[in-house]
DNA sequence: GTCTATATAATGATAGAC
DNA sequence: GTCTATCATTATATAGAC
């Protein structure tokens, strides 16, 4: 999918931070062995110490590397949109395997706030290039932003649990489809009426905070 | 917010209990040591050893005791919905900040799949009951559940992130109404246009999976 | 750059006294 | 029901050879 790999890579460093992206997001960053690493990258506990000082520095690779991944993907969903390949856009945006559950563990240890912070940024860009129609909301474009980026990494993050509702593994071109198709028809359809929301508006108004 | 403690809290096991669920929440499992629930608990690290036997035990005892807590909010807020009170209904599902990052830490850990497999029955229900408007979507109930029950989670499991991205502590009565809101607004206002939908659904069957 | 071997610290589990 | 003391395991960090 795109996304040469650096040209950094390929050596035993990468390799490292690769199996090391893995094991944190398969065990968790505490429950990961910096000598299960070094065994599936294939070299010794001591290189991987060589290389990165500490698990902890190993980890700060992992989330740049990620981030820098990111935004690549970003700028080439852009550049997709620009030149109106919507089906390229799609495909740029779908979540590559790899970093699904590194990203999502990051972001429930609280780690991954620089990478949450961009990604809200990147929505607000979009929002703001492609306004939805009727848009005189009193409600801050950032706070959509913020929410709208939380609901995209909700599906990454929960992703086993949404493939066991489906009742399909969504990593396979089927299941791949069934999502996109649940996710475009909410997207493109408003789960409450105007006059449920301002029921619930008005009720949140009168509501006592204890 | 209602839910009386249960008659068998107070105890010294239901105060090791709400103390591992703080600190498997604030730090994850592994991280968590028996000793520090014991300490936080004001008891000796023999005595949760006598109460649960081992750390995995006092792990299922810990989400034994979401999925019930759920089930009763869930109760709860059909009851107020019957009598037509949505503020309470509103109030009644307002996250209580206790349950929230163990429910975050155990969703990603992957060991709360009972959990939300049954939110997702409870969203269907709730589907059926207030269907939208012009809902003739070939798009299954269950996966829009699935996917409904997905981003209900994320507000919880990244509520830190949303908070600095609010720039607002969501947890206060102001931060609350912002993030309800903001809430509120996407509901009601579909995020895409249908012809945009339409594009998209037309881009994706064009789509080569590699 | 890469490896082996060791030191040190922390933890879950256990046994047994009160 | 509750505590203290101890064992056995395991992992990071380190030192140093090749």
């Amino acid at each position: 999918m795109s996304s040469a790999p650096d040209p950094e890579d390929l050596t035993a460093r990468a390799r490292i931070r690769d199996a090391a992206m893995r094991h944190f997001g398969e065990h968790g960053f505490e429950r990961t062995t910096i000598r299960g690493i070094a065994e599936t990258a294939g070299v010794s506990s001591g290189l991987v110490r060589h290389h990165f000082g500490s698990k902890e520095e190993l980890r700060k690779a992992c989330d740049d590397y990620v981030l820098r991944t990111v935004r690549k993907l970003n700028d080439e969903t852009w550049a997709a949109m620009r030149e109106g390949d919507l089906g390229k856009a799609a495909a740029v945006r779908r979540p590559s395997g790899a970093y699904h559950r590194y990203i999502a563990r990051s972001l429930v240890d609280g780690g991954a706030s620089e990478l949450f912070d961009e990604m809200v940024r990147m929505s607000e860009a979009w929002l703001t290039a492609f306004p939805r129609e009727g848009a005189e909301s009193d409600v801050p474009l950032r706070d959509r932003a913020a929410i709208g980026t939380a609901w995209g990494l909700a599906i990454p993050i929960m992703f086993e649990h949404l493939s066991r509702a489906f009742g399909v593994d969504l990593s396979t071109p089927e299941g791949d489809v069934r999502l996109a198709s649940a996710l475009l028809d909410l997207y493109s359809h408003p789960l409450m009426s105007p006059e449920e929301a301002a029921a619930a508006r008005a009720g949140l108004k009168g509501l006592r905070h204890d």
